[in-house]
DNA sequence: CTTTTTACTTGCAAAACACAAGTAAATGTG
DNA sequence: CACATTTACTTGTGTTTTGCAAGTAAAAAG
């Protein structure tokens, strides 16, 4: 697609990643701490793998994420959130609200729920810190 | 495409509005307070008419807008935006918000940036009264 | 040295998209 | 009242993107 559609800022957001499957790979890397092609393929949307590899690399070149070897095993690269994927947490957390209202079905838990509207800012450091350091991750297996 | 990928609320939103075109459409609806087809396929990205009208199609199907006909003019259909619709601004807000703070060339002027970091409530609040009268409406022209 | 793991790439059919043109109903104009 | 215009789409065609299955290559493990 060309880009620069206008410079509307939803439009420059939507350019990068307005399609079905970029901000899951960035909702895994954000949210569930994962690093590395084998840990994105694995999400239960079953994203196909030349699709994960067209938009790992495609938010490489944006600056959304960069990519680095595995300094214990060279035959994995992780892949880590820059400032500006570090920035999304915002926009993914208002999604997710927005989905668990709506979505009769919903998986994500009502007290999650309730915590990320009326402890905004403090849920958002939490996924900061978790991003540094996984252990402190309050999503997973949610 | 097969709904249903997960329960995801991440992924729920996605495969609604996970696209290049369905989120400018609402935009356009709740920040700029259009409500004909004619008034969405005027934006400055230039959507293509079949795309328009499948997108509002979708839209309606999920019950997000609501068709009805103009009854000052029976041949101009108005959308309007559903509580679900509605509840889309915060998604918007943060979009905006990230695209503004990540394009270098960004059209949204800072001082509105700014204004939708520091007074997020009451913004959303005037969102919501613009979208029942648009003459109090803070994007248009922006 | 053979197998396994990890990260991709390739090929191909199906679906979605972009662009140009056409249709239909309601309204405005002479 | 006939004719042009406006509004909201629909249709056709070629291009692009996606989805699925299979294959490749390098590093590590056995």
């Amino acid at each position: 697609m060309k880009k620069n559609r206008s410079h509307c800022p939803v439009n420059f957001a939507l350019e990068i990643f307005g399609d079905k499957w970029t901000l899951l790979i960035i909702r895994d890397l954000i949210l569930f701490n994962k690093k590395t092609y084998g840990e994105l393929k694995n999400s239960p949307e079953g994203i196909a793998t030349n699709i994960l590899a067209n938009r790992l690399s495609l938010l490489e070149k944006e600056g959304i994420v960069v990519k680095s070897k595995d300094p214990n095993n060279s035959k994995v690269n992780i892949y880590d959130l820059t400032p500006k994927g570090i920035d999304l947490i915002p926009v993914l957390l208002e999604m997710s609200i927005w989905g668990a209202h709506h979505d009769p079905n919903t998986a994500a838990p009502p007290a999650m729920v309730k915590k990320i509207e009326t402890e905004r800012a403090a849920v958002i450091a939490q996924i900061k810190a978790a991003i540094k350091d996984p252990s402190k991750n309050i999503f997973k297996n949610k």
